[in-house]
DNA sequence: CGCATTTGTTAACATAAGTGAATGTTTTGA
DNA sequence: TCAAAACATTCACTTATGTTAACAAATGCG
């Protein structure tokens, strides 16, 4: 088997009955594109033409609001769907900007071979439904979890969900992630830190 | 046509080309269901196994948090679809209620009869994509504003938003969904309103 | 109809996070 | 390789919202 394919059989494998071939053949609707760190996707404004599946690297899902300041929504690395489906499905300019923050490798598809996999795939059909549905789901607890928590809860809580994303991402951005100024999560930092000498 | 259809028509008829025959189709799969005043749809703890049409009500979709507090996700009133895809989809207990705050009618739709729907009517499948993609859009932009802008803020946009939620539901409802206790919200009214005298 | 429940308001005090500024540390790229 | 840029920490002070409690008004049910 084409190594290409490895990550992606994989991670659907968990999830569905999938075959080799289904998979190839998904490949072959593909587009494998490379980013460099610090280079977008897309960025606010465009349509974003693709969705993609992060074969290697990191990358992080932002807006700026009215003050022009920057809100990541999430990090994506390896396994992980990407894009901005309103503006994939729906044909208008998304509002965020995805942005590697490692040298990244995707495989982009555009709507047009996406509904072709889905519908000549009925494994990759459910697979979608059932993801979409799941995905959703967990970003709304996300930041469900931004209201009703304090960010030492979350900051710790995130810690535990992915210990691995603190060693490729720069702390301001986990900052901006939890939804507060980089000095509060050094003073959080600082404060865990102090209970655990206890 | 029966007048049953007509709220449901209408809307479709605003996203996609669709006949009233295929809306009758529809309804044929449809389970029509009234809601009592403050009953549930779903609670924590079951499986959705529905998604409803909202024709007539007021519906409120929340969670509660580790300390028994409520958390209002959104308001749902005619024309709103409800349900949690997760639970519907992956037949998973939902960690959300669906509660009436009015005597409201739905039209329900399990996940079998939703699947048959989509695959004999197109547009209708079109729709759900478009639909989905936009509702999750929707609902992140109003989380997001939840970091981004202090309550004030919120409280205005969402009286420009939705003017009529307010004469249906009550304050404390409001304060849950912005995230804010009743005492903050009855401050920042005052505020608000001393503002406006100046 | 009238009393219990729900809803809304106000106020004094507590706390989490923001702000701005100074300073130190690490990374990066020409 | 070294200077500039990016990143992280600390501090003093401010601000938004939470907490607790008392009370008033509206609503609804028996």
């Amino acid at each position: 088997m084409n190594p290409y394919y490895d990550r992606l059989y994989n991670h659907l494998k968990k999830i569905v009955p999938i075959t080799e071939k289904d998979v190839e053949l998904m490949m072959s609707y593909a587009k494998i594109t490379k980013l460099k760190k610090k280079s977008f996707l897309f960025q606010e404004g465009e349509i974003a033409r693709y969705v993609g599946f992060v074969n290697q690297g990191v990358l992080r899902y932002y807006y700026t609001d009215e003050h022009a300041e920057e809100h990541i929504i999430y990090f994506a690395q390896e396994e992980w769907w990407i894009g901005d489906l309103n503006s994939f499905y729906g044909q208008v300019p998304t509002p965020y900007y995805l942005q590697a923050l490692e040298n990244t490798e995707l495989f982009l598809f555009t709507r047009e071979n996406f509904d072709l996999i889905r519908s000549q795939i009925p494994a990759y059909d459910e697979y979608v439904k059932v993801r979409h549905a799941k995905a959703t789901a967990a970003r709304l607890d996300t930041m469900m979890s931004l209201r009703a928590e304090h960010a030492e809860d979350r900051y710790e809580k995130l810690l535990k969900s992915f210990p691995n994303i603190f060693q490729r991402v720069p702390q301001h951005y986990i900052a901006s992630y939890l939804g507060i100024k980089p000095q509060s999560l050094s003073r959080i930092r600082k404060i865990i830190a102090e209970k655990k000498k206890r």
